[in-house]
DNA sequence: GTTTTTATGATTGTATACAATTATACATTA
DNA sequence: TAATGTATAATTGTATACAATCATAAAAAC
């Protein structure tokens, strides 16, 4: 039963992954908006690569829900609206409280540990106010969890959601006092995780999230106006 | 805001299209089994096509998790083990649950009317005792519901799970006395969608997915030995 | 003036050629 | 013999050329 096991793929970076990741970031900083298409000849020349692997990068690209790819007329980037946003969160609280969950159940001393780590990390960044550290171990709690739970569906699942919000994480725990509240939040998962406690860890994650889309969707109103 | 609506792809049969539902039958079929590699100029031969196809055929069914990709060596056809199995069924519970819930939410009178017709058509083709019928009718009332919970990220979470066991629906509904009682169930979901109550129909949904998680179990056990 | 047709250009889809990488078998050395 | 290096084959990655499809605008028909 060897083969059905994943291979770890190291990211040895293939063009088609380089060229990937530059029009996500173009997508993700704005530089190119919803409803705009993507031309794989104007991509090319624009990065100085042939058009086989800037096809194959848009066809990634759909992957992460970030555009959609219709038939012979070419790719074009999608938005999404506050209710997406909204459903988004909402199956965000079922999937990670169940990560929570059999983390919990499935977690080893060495794991613990490690998350333990990461939580002290957030204190400190949080004392100094650094919000680019704050962020970036923000996201690494969360996906600590995900492996650790040990489902491949489980983080199939949610890798995917993860995508879809990529665009509104960083704003949603840099600039207000949310962050505080966040790691408190994080700290309390981390402790019914290292009690090995199921259903106080599910609960607490289901409300940690719905804090945080009340937060983001509060801040996202106050940018429109 | 016009951007940020899907357009229904019709779906209009592109080569790689057609390349992609060969190879995945291959796999279904177990003509491909777990563990073996898919080497692109054998299929190009074999389909009668260049590698261009085979390749972004192989790219999508590295999407629907048959496949894992290895960056400069290969496709590796992947298996799912019985935890695998479980953890998927269990994450449709929370996914299908919440579709029914926004389901009995946000559908019309005439989704309504035509869900009842499906679960009509169920009963008739039960009593006749046709399989094929059946299964596809299953597959169909599960789709409808989550077209009808009208939340595209619902949707593409779910469609996902689905893909990842299309191997064993087919021998899920097949062959036992399970079928009766699945369109039991279905018609008491059916009844509370009509009836707006989606605490009701998110119990049902649950119930039902958690019977029909056992039930395939069971088949597979019994298979084995 | 409006609609339909037709021609042209732009863009995607597919095939093929070549480059880069990886796997395999054999030889070499300790 | 076991380990390491090297040559060759197999395979994937990328570039380019051509075919098919779609979008646009001008011309023709009404």
């Amino acid at each position: 039963m060897d083969s059905f096991k994943h291979i770890n793929s190291d990211n040895p970076n293939s063009l088609s992954l380089r060229v990937f990741k530059e029009i996500e970031d173009m997508i993700l900083n704005g530089e190119i908006q919803p409803g705009e298409n993507l031309i794989e000849s104007k991509l090319s020349s624009q990065l100085g690569v042939s058009r086989t692997p800037v096809r194959e990068a848009v066809r990634m690209l759909e992957r992460t829900g970030l555009v959609q790819i219709v038939p012979n007329k070419g790719a074009v980037v999608l938005g999404i609206d506050d209710q997406d946003l909204e459903d988004i969160y909402t199956i965000r609280m079922l999937i990670e409280g169940l990560a929570s969950r059999w983390a919990a159940e499935r977690m080893t001393e060495e794991q613990i540990r490690e998350l333990g780590e990461i939580i002290d990390l957030q204190e400190f960044y949080t004392m100094k106010n650094s919000t680019e550290h704050i962020n970036h171990l923000d996201s690494q709690f969360h996906e600590k969890i995900f492996e650790y739970c040990n489902s491949r569906p489980l983080q199939h699942t949610l890798s995917d959601l993860h995508h879809m919000i990529k665009r509104y994480r960083k704003i949603s725990v840099g600039s207000t006092g949310r962050a505080d509240k966040a790691i408190a939040e994080h700290r309390q998962i981390f402790e019914a995780l290292a009690e090995h406690n199921p259903d106080t860890a599910e609960k607490l994650t289901i409300e940690h999230i719905a804090n945080a889309k009340e937060n983001l969707l509060k801040i996202i109103r106050e940018k429109r106006n």
